[in-house]
DNA sequence: CAGAATCCTGTGTGATACTG
DNA sequence: CAGTATCACACAGGATTCTG
């Protein structure tokens, strides 16, 4: 399934570009401000330098993220919203309201 | 991966609770009203009813639809989104507005 | 009509190891 | 530091067939 549904439909080119559980969550991290590889992969607690580098490289392409590399010794690589990558900063919080508002979480074995 | 990040982040659970890419289309056609299985699998072009019975039964768990069968013939069932999947509203809202506010949306070899 | 059962596939992701 | 390369896996999803 590569179109969802063909429709003009928004909600349908989110998914599409934000595909993956990982790719919102660098969204989030980056709209704290621009990071480095590392600061990234520290961060996001499990992900794999493989799938960050996958999600980073589709996020460029669509032009949600812009990569910055620098000269340096040793090398220092900086990814940052776009203008576009920015809009999604009230997508997120509209998510973080909603999961936050759920009265009943997550229900643990609390015992 | 199942915790994505464990902190009490609420775009985590977002992503927990809408996971795949037909979770969060399904939400968008109950948004406008009621639906019945077969109406559904007909919005949805494309969705298997193994993928809609599934995505739906994990609804119901988390309490996001509710599931009501009216005991005729023929058999009627109907979904509807709780107060908390209401809620949800905002979101794909905000989703649909980004996404439709990108200026190069997909670019097609449109030649 | 509204699924259930069974089998199979695509792909996002993980683990590990290696390099400019 | 910032990746790349490879192999392997879990799981959302698809296809098909069948039933209360």
């Amino acid at each position: 399934m590569n179109k969802l549904c063909d429709h003009k439909c928004g909600v349908s080119r989110f998914l599409t570009l934000l595909n993956g559980p990982w790719a919102t969550l660098i969204v989030r991290e980056l709209l704290a401000g621009p990071r480095r590889f590392t600061e990234l992969r520290d961060a996001l607690t499990g992900i794999s330098p493989h799938t960050l580098t996958s999600r980073l490289r589709q996020f460029e392409e669509n032009g949600i993220v812009t990569r910055t590399a620098y000269a340096e010794i040793p090398p220092r690589v900086e990814y940052a919203l776009t203008p576009v990558g920015e809009g999604l900063r009230e997508v997120l919080e509209a998510m973080s309201a909603w999961a936050l508002s759920i009265p009943d979480p997550v229900p643990d074995a609390v015992s």
